[in-house]
DNA sequence: CACGATTAAATCGGACACGATATAAATCAA
DNA sequence: TTGATTTATATCGTGTCCGATTTAATCGTG
């Protein structure tokens, strides 16, 4: 299942229905990698975001509105790659906090735009700067990982659009 | 807060309380590169695993039991990063569908000892194999991305373990 | 032995993530 | 213009993930 391979995991193109014990190690799955990582970085924010009173989803929501401000829901979605069952809930709490502004766009009512309070901006200004001082240990690959996992975001997404599941 | 710098992001120095905005962006967050890959990933095996009948937490659940029968809940949770708190409900549902057997250890009555049926292993014995055949494009930079991230979340989990947050 | 401390699971409440569906507005076609 | 279709959000139910607490068993020290 999580794509492995003799080679290596991840990349499988094994046929027979057997799956060798050797090969379906956790330890050599890139999903797993990437399911562990990501709840390792949510340990390691917990406290810094529990100051500013946030949470993951939260922060990474008013910072894409710091790019980009006054969005609609959709367009935040796809930078975040969420869509409205999850990010609506989120920016209403955010709203109901006063961070954030939720109003009809009146050009097309179907729409919400999202744009930052004066509060949400600051707080985001006054952000912990030098959070997790390099807790990721990575030095100088930092970049290349950076990128590499972003493809590989990028690329499952992709496959996954070709292959839409079911329906 | 997600570790930037002017450098790159996440891994910070910065000291001053004024975030320059060229640095702030998602596309410069390494935990957000891994926490959307994590999304991609969940996406891209659901149409797999839903013919299986599982969510991915409950798959890598059973592969951890095949690498390792008979363990408990504690050890498994290692080895899976989740505590019990996480782990007890997936194990049960695991179990009232037949593929795993939970049973309190004689020897210590406080433990659990969790092993797979007969019926969970086969099913992970002819588990789809070429499955997501290398949808994540790396090519031969394949293992040395999942080394990197897994360097990536043993260090994040260390650091998150010296600065226990709060009490 | 006794009883307070530690340990292993489990329980509970809150917040995401997501499939499925609902609602309402805009668009398109007849 | 009307009525069907499409589009943008929102709602709902299920399943994690996690902090905090609870329960029960074991351990440690007197």
């Amino acid at each position: 299942m999580p794509t492995q391979t003799t080679r290596t995991p991840d990349m499988s193109v094994r046929v027979s229905s057997e799956v060798p014990n050797e090969v379906r190690k956790l330890s050599n799955f890139l999903c797993f990698a990437i399911y562990s990582a990501n709840l390792a970085f949510g340990r390691a924010y917990k406290p810094i975001l529990d100051k500013l009173g946030l949470t993951y989803t939260q922060y990474v929501a008013m910072v894409a509105l710091t790019e980009q401000d006054d969005q609609t829901v959709g367009a935040l979605g796809e930078k975040l790659f969420l869509e409205s069952n999850t990010l609506t809930p989120i920016l209403k709490k955010l709203e109901s906090i006063g961070y954030i502004r939720r109003q009809r766009d009146p050009a097309d009512e179907r729409q919400v735009r999202v744009s930052l309070t004066p509060v949400g901006r600051a707080l985001l200004d006054t952000e912990p700067a030098g959070s997790l001082v390099d807790a990721t240990g990575l030095g100088e690959d930092f970049a290349t990982v950076q990128q590499s996992v972003t493809r590989l975001r990028d690329n499952l997404l992709r496959s996954t659009q070709s292959h839409p599941g079911k329906k």
